[in-house]
Parts: structure tokens; C-alpha cells; sequence
DNA sequence: GTCTATACACGGATAGAC
DNA sequence: GTCTATCCGTGTATAGAC
């Protein structure tokens, strides 16, 4: 592991435990044990580090939904693999997530806009999922934001409850997410 | 409306766009068209003002969790209930909602405590109705956790997709919202 | 009740010795 | 590649004039 690696790693933890704003380059060295200026023989700015933590993770995401979208599969078996990708990707690399998800309107000029344009198109995508679903019949014809918005509320925040509960299994997580998510939580009546 | 109360105002705004840590006196009181130092003839510092916002969002939930767990209906109604109240304050004061959803970890010392301890409290009431409602047989015997963590999931970050559509009917986001969580997205086979 | 002036800690980042 | 020293902007907050 390389120190730039080190370095990233160490401040995944912290801005995860304090925000990216609330996280000085002196805390980050101190973590580390040396200076704040040695910092900058490995990183050249402090937004590079959330830049380089949010485009894998927007990466990432960007790749799933590519195969997602490339095989031809009903409804249900496309929205039961973006669950199984945001779980994998939740179990793997909470910090990353949570980070993303607070921070990443800290980003700045081209790390900013590239963000949001994979960002928007990922939305894009499930949007369309969804959309051919219900035309398809294989989904309830309510609002298609409602179901987008629900979904992928659960997916992003789920990071925030597996940290308490961690040790979980991944599987039987993807298969309660799924149930609940897919088929609601009443019992049939 | 007092000074303090537009100050106040202001400063969800301010918050809700660029993140608590990220707004100094200075843009606050360049928002309002004053000087920084005058603020603090109003308010007795930054902090405060984050409190104020928390405090205000979680005693209205404390309250309508009050009312819900007094009157004696069955778990549907009690859910329903709770998505209502929330969809309530997304639709009243989304950037508060927003605010203590992101900036929470911000407070400090007492104001700290006492905003985990009313926001713990709202969790374990709402685990209990989930989990009545699992005994009863009225909800799936699926995982509590992941029933609870989903829902409240999606009320939390409703926000953020109200503000984008505002202008959609109350009553009828709330009759979308409690059919998804409550059966789901696919359509009965 | 708002202002100017200012205190003083801390922010990101760089220069240059070793 | 890490250090010490330092630059300089910005942060919250206060003092005291008006």
C-alpha cells in the first residue's frame, strides 16, 4: 500500500466520522503520525483526496449499471442486481458511501461536474428501469419518482445502519432488502 | 417576525445549501445585509442557531410520536400516522429537515445529548410499534431492523426529492408513499 | 442595535533545510 | 520524504464608538 493509499485510507475514517469540512489537514496528519506538510509530497490538495474517494464510488456504480443495463432480463432480476451492487459496494466500503453521500457537494469545478453527470445518469438509468417495469406491467403504475425516490433512499442511507449492525450477513441482507423493498411490509392480507 | 427569528430563517437556507460548517457569520450576515458582529446581538453563537433548528424538529416528532403511541389503533394505522407527520414537516420546513439530517453531529455538549437521546427515543418508539405489528401477525416477521431502517430511511431523505418536484399535493404524496412502504413496488402476481 | 476595529485560533498550502 | 517555519486568508467572537 502505497502512502497516497495510506493517506486516503486514513481519511476515509475521518471525514466519515466528522465530515469532510470538519476534518483539518493537521487532524489527517496527526492520524498518521507526521506533519501536516508532508501531506503534500503525496496529495496535492486536501479536495483531491474527496475526489478521488467519490469518483471510485461514482465509478463504480457507473460499471454495475452498465451490465445491469447490458443483459436482457425482466424487471425484477435488473432491480434485484442494483440492490445486490449497492449492498456488495455498502458491506465493502461503507466510509466511501457515507461520504459521498454528505460530502460530495464539497467537490470542486471539474470534480464537481463529473460527479453529477455520473450521479444523474445512474439516476437516469434506474429511472428507466423502472419506467419499463411498469409498462411491462411488472410494476404498480404510481408515481415512477415515488418508487425511484424510495428505492434509492433505502440503498444510499443503508450504510448507516449495517455500521451498528455489522457482522451481518451479506446474502440474507440482500434478501430481506429485497423482500421489503419489492413487496412492502404488510403481510398479504 | 424579531431579528432573531429572520436570522434564523436565513441561516436554514444558508445551512440547507452549503452544509453547516461550511457557512461562516460572515455569509450569514452578508445574506441579511449586516455586519457579522451585529448578529450576536441576537444570538449568542453559531451553534445556537443549529440548535435551535434541531430542537425545534425533534420535539415535533417527539410530540407526534406522543400522540400516536396514546391513541390505541391497529400497527397500519399507527404507520400511516407516522408517514403523515413526516411528509407534513418535509412539505412545511424541508430545509430544517435537511439540516438536522446532515449537520446533527454538529451540536454540541448538551445540545448533543439531548438531541440523540429525543432522536433515540423516536426510534425505539417506532421499532415498537414495528415490532407489535410483527406479533400481531399485521407485519412480515422479516427482520425488524430492516423494515424500521427502511422506512424511516425513506422519510428522512424525502426531502431532497420533494424540493426538486415542490408544487406535488400533500395527500397525495402521502397515499403514494404509504402504499409503496406499506406493499411495495411490483404489482401482485 | 449596528457599526468599525480587532483579537486570536485555525484553515490550506508552500519554502527550504535536512 | 519528512521536517520546521511561515504565509496569509478565514473562522468565531468581543470591545467599544455611535
Amino acid at each position: 500500500m502505497t502512502r497516497r493509499q495510506e493517506i486516503i485510507k486514513s481519511a476515509k475514517t475521518l471525514f466519515r466520522e466528522r465530515g469532510y469540512k470538519s476534518v483539518s489537514m493537521r487532524d489527517l496528519a496527526k492520524a498518521m503520525d507526521f506533519k501536516a506538510a508532508s501531506l503534500y509530497n503525496h496529495i496535492s490538495s486536501k479536495e483531491e483526496i474527496l475526489a478521488e474517494i467519490a469518483m471510485d464510488v461514482a465509478h463504480y456504480f457507473t460499471r454495475e449499471m452498465e451490465l445491469v443495463r447490458s443483459i436482457d432480463i425482466n424487471t425484477r432480476t435488473r432491480l434485484e442486481a442494483v440492490i445486490s451492487h449497492h449492498i456488495d459496494l455498502t458491506v465493502t466500503n461503507p466510509e466511501a458511501i457515507a461520504i459521498v453521500n454528505n460530502d460530495w457537494m464539497h467537490l470542486e469545478g471539474n470534480n464537481f461536474e463529473e460527479f453529477l453527470k455520473l450521479r444523474n445518469a445512474y439516476e437516469q438509468d434506474l429511472r428507466d428501469i423502472i419506467n419499463k417495469g411498469v409498462e411491462s406491467g411488472e410494476l404498480k403504475s404510481k408515481n415512477t419518482e415515488v418508487i425511484l425516490f424510495s428505492t434509492l433512499s433505502t440503498l444510499r442511507t443503508l450504510h448507516l445502519w449495517y455500521r451498528k449492525r455489522s457482522g451481518v450477513n451479506g446474502q440474507q441482507l440482500k434478501n430481506d432488502i429485497t423482500e421489503i423493498l419489492l413487496n412492502g411490509i404488510l403481510t398479504k392480507a
